[in-house]
DNA sequence: AGTCCTGCGCAATGAGCTTGCGAAGCATCC
DNA sequence: GGATGCTTCGCAAGCTCATTGCGCAGGACT
């Protein structure tokens, strides 16, 4: 059932991750096959949804979304139905890029993506902890950032 | 000296966010316009930097990258010294997908991407808590996930 | 050895990218 | 008020690239 991934297809991959709108010569070329098979392989971890899906990288600080923030998020109780909630809540504000119902310490992380600061605690106030099921909210605010978020580690 | 984005442009950064492999044609009958202009668009929004590249995106599940743990890190002590190695250490591996040095109750987010668990706590006891400004570390997995990691919010 | 199967390369067709050019809208300045 | 310059559009031609069908080579199994 797992489909098996040889090195090509793992250097296809690879490839993928850096330049997704690589031509399929250029592709063909760098993993030293001809065209037409290499795309038959692309086509192929395309339907079998390793490839999930192709997507523009834009650069945050240009599109006023220079800040991002890790908000720890307490609730006021557990169970499932104020965490469901609070789950459909954060999928309506698009400054919320991730949410992590986490087993640990607090109770979910989100990371959070403004143009600056200020606008960040707008939005915190105007709607994070307004939020019913929000008990309290703890913030860190990153000042230097790794981010390979693109690029999954294949070995 | 910032590039204004008129509503054609927004609208073309949405399209690009969602699928990045769009042929030109399409985008540019979805955002209202002919090819060509819409194409020197584009062209005008990567040299500009406002696109900063194009990537594919793995399903993590299908190529042995199916856990996600947020790793909270304390450092022995807080000068740069410590600071600048720690992010140089976390470099090197690939299981790390995002850093993010913090000011907040910790030192630093990791956002770490393994297959599974038991290859997680064999990471973290094997590499992350043998980097020598580590202190502590606390570990949150997560449950479910909201990811909109690729979607920048366009306002 | 013969057969099947998988995956390769080649070639032809067609779709899409790319560039140059002329026209239309708009602001500025006589 | 009309002319000029600037911007951005659409059209068309040329050319690259994606896509498909087909034949061939190498390995596995009988």
């Amino acid at each position: 059932m797992p489909i098996i991934l040889d090195p090509i297809d793992r250097h296809i991959l690879r490839v993928l991750q850096r330049d997704g709108r690589i031509s399929n010569v250029d592709l063909a070329k760098e993993v030293g096959l001809s065209p037409s098979p290499c795309l038959r392989r692309v086509r192929l971890l395309e339907e079998a949804g390793i490839i999930d899906r192709y997507v523009a990288v834009l650069d945050p600080a240009k599109v006023g979304a220079g800040l991002t923030v890790f908000a720890r998020v307490w609730f006021k109780t557990q169970d499932a139905e104020v965490t469901l909630r609070f789950a459909e809540a954060v999928r309506r504000f698009p400054e919320v890029m991730e949410c992590y119902l986490t087993t640990g310490e607090c109770d979910a992380v989100l990371r959070i993506v403004t143009a600056d600061l200020h606008s960040y605690w707008r939005f915190q106030a105007d709607h994070l902890t307004r939020i019913p099921s929000v008990l309290s909210v703890k913030t860190d605010v990153p000042m230097e950032t790794l981010k390979r978020s693109f690029e999954l580690p294949l070995r």
